[in-house]
DNA sequence: GACCAGGCACATC
DNA sequence: GATGTGCATGGT
């Protein structure tokens, strides 16, 4: 394991940047909203959409869904997309309680599998956002990929170009020890990466696997 | 003012 | 099946 480029880029990252704490939420209901949310958009604009919804006394299943379709669109609006988003946290509502009783420990008393297979049948909910509900909500030992996972992997010349979501998912579940606690950190810790060094215009100085083998000319989106 | 941000669904070819 | 487009706010 030790020569395993994934897990080097695992320990050059938590040396750098140590533990992540993620995911940012109080609940694991405030999780699985704050995944909703943050689709293609930045976190900080997510947390005002959070705020609002907890003064509204909305972070709660029987709270949200108290809320009109209107009044929840308002409280996350400065999330961006508030429309489609809001009709995205109905759908994931409508599911909870329709499927669990509203119930999220019911929720995950399920198998993973089966679980992600009805998230992935809410509209509104794709893998990224289902693995970040079932890794970070639910503690199930599934690895989150985003665009920075693609990002960083394809500019170390770890994909073969373009890669789907699924392949990708099983070349990290498989080349790392199936563990929860380690895919939840460096999920974060490739993000914070990302955020850091591995824009579209990347800037790798500084960057903590800048020895490594890399690429930043190469069309990795 | 352009670019970017922890996507997804849907239309069209 | 692949590719393009709409959705929207706020920080840099």
């Amino acid at each position: 394991m030790r020569d395993n480029p994934l897990m080097v880029i695992y320990r050059h990252l938590f040396e750098r940047f140590g533990p992540q704490h993620w995911w940012p939420g109080e609940t694991p209901f405030e999780v699985i909203v704050g995944a909703i949310l943050t689709q293609n958009t930045a976190w900080t604009n997510v947390e005002k959409a959070i705020g609002n919804l907890k003064q509204a006394g909305a972070m709660t299943p029987l709270g949200l869904r108290s809320l009109s379709m209107d009044e929840l669109a308002e409280c996350i609006r400065p999330a961006g997309y508030f429309n489609v988003k809001a009709r995205r946290l109905a759908n994931f509502l409508a599911w909870l309680f329709e499927a669990c009783g509203g119930d999220l420990d019911a929720a995950c008393a399920q198998r993973t599998d089966a679980l992600r297979e009805q998230l992935l049948a809410i509209n509104g909910i794709g893998p990224e956002t289902a693995d970040s509900i079932l890794l970070y909500a639910f503690n199930k030992p599934v690895f989150v990929i985003d665009a920075y996972t693609c990002r960083i992997l394809g500019r170390h010349r770890l994909l073969d170009g373009p890669a789907d979501y699924e392949s990708v998912r099983e070349m990290m579940e498989s080349g790392i020890p199936r563990d929860t606690a380690l895919y939840n950190e460096y999920h974060a810790l490739l993000v914070r990466l990302g955020k850091e060094f591995c824009k579209p215009r990347p800037r790798c100085q500084g960057c903590p696997l800048e020895d490594l083998p890399h690429d930043v000319e190469m069309a990795d989106e």
